[in-house]
RNA sequence: GGGCAGGUAUCCAAGUGGCUAAAGGGCACAGACUGUAAAUCUGUUGCGUCCGCGCUUCGAAGGUUCGAAUCCUUCCCUGCCCA
């Protein structure tokens, strides 16, 4: 039987994914593209649980280490290196996996995104507003929140730098889906479980060398993007004497549960999804077979 | 044995007569999301509910009062100090 044009595997963090798709990429002739906003980061391994040499010698792995932690990163970047990825892939004949956690980005490979050249820094602090956000693009303003400092900025500084309000534009976009054969699956177990593999995974980091590993990279200037991996604040609050290491610990256990519910609700909303819902028993073989057997 | 401080919901913690099922925070759960996304933001959170309201809570038991988490009595427990 013919496998889909393009494979994605997706799922909360410590749901398995990356030995998954590495069992699921072998028997199928595809190469992994990470979908992740995390390791593209290259002075960064152990905090963001890159995929191992290994594993890296067995399937070639994209969109991993391509840039430093010193340079901003975002969807549109990601977008740009994985659509060519996929390409270059698809024209040796093989089959790209894209496999990883970050749901916006695999929303903008499928789903597209508007382009705005980049530049459009507001430096008036006083004119980031909702009630201005109002004026400007009524419909965005009605769908954000005034406390989603965040979201009212890049609203803002969409409307100036284009003229255009973000909620028309944001109609306009196209992606991947609808133009091939695209079969995603969402990796998901109980969520009880999925913490106490969190929980494991954060020690693990511990005594792979993750103090160290954010040691020397908090000697460089990080770009505010590579600053906010889990990991990175709490050691570094650590390190600057604020509390101990278990505090650390605890910190990145309970910030990555967060973010592992976050995932899911991401997840959740899109119905293109396929959901395999794994039980302890199962080993990844066993998992990449189920996910073999549905394509 | 004596002195002082304290015991509030799953946790921390405010509240010293009515406006209190009880501020605030945490945990947990749910949701939003398109160039920071491992980000940012929102909601629910004693129990039950025909969503009107009903029921049970503030260490325990009694008492004062129209009315108590808040006042009084006794008891139990915790921490610190003195012996």
């Amino acid at each position: 039987m013919k496998d889909p044009a393009l494979i994605f595997i997706v799922g909360p963090t410590a749901a398995g994914k990356s030995e998954i798709a590495l069992c699921l990429a072998q028997r199928r002739n595809a190469e992994i593209i990470c979908c992740d906003a995390m390791q593209v980061y290259r002075e960064i391994a152990v905090a963001s649980d890159k995929p191992s040499a290994k594993a890296r010698s067995l399937v070639p792995h994209h969109l991993v280490d391509v840039v430093s932690v010193t340079e901003d990163f975002n969807v549109a970047r990601y977008r740009g290196l994985a659509a060519q990825a996929i390409q270059d892939i698809q024209k040796r004949g093989k089959t790209p996996l894209i496999v990883g956690g970050s749901g916006m980005y695999m929303a903008v490979l499928l789903d597209g995104i508007f382009e705005v050249k980049a530049g459009a820094r507001i430096e008036d602090s006083s004119l980031l507003t909702h009630d201005r956000l109002k004026t400007l693009d009524p419909q965005a303003a009605r769908k954000i929140h005034p406390n989603d400092s965040q979201r009212i900025v890049r609203a803002l500084e969409v409307a100036v730098a284009t003229g255009q309000p973000l909620s028309r534009l944001q109609q306009k976009r196209e992606g991947l889906w609808g133009t091939m054969p695209i079969k995603i699956f969402a990796l998901n177990r109980p969520r009880e479980e999925l913490y106490q593999r969190v929980e494991a995974r954060v020690d693990e980091m511990f005594t792979k060398g993750l103090v160290e590993e954010i040691k020397q990279v908090s000697a460089l200037s990080l770009s505010v993007t590579a600053r906010k991996l889990i990991g990175i604040p709490e050691v570094m609050g650590h390190l600057k004497g604020e509390y101990d290491l278990e505090r650390a610990k605890y910190l990145m256990k309970l910030n990555t549960r967060h973010y592992v519910k976050r995932q899911l609700t991401w997840f959740r909303r899109d119905k293109r999804l396929t959901w395999i819902d794994i039980t302890p028993d199962q080993s990844p073989e066993q998992v990449a077979d189920i996910i073999a057997g549905a394509l």
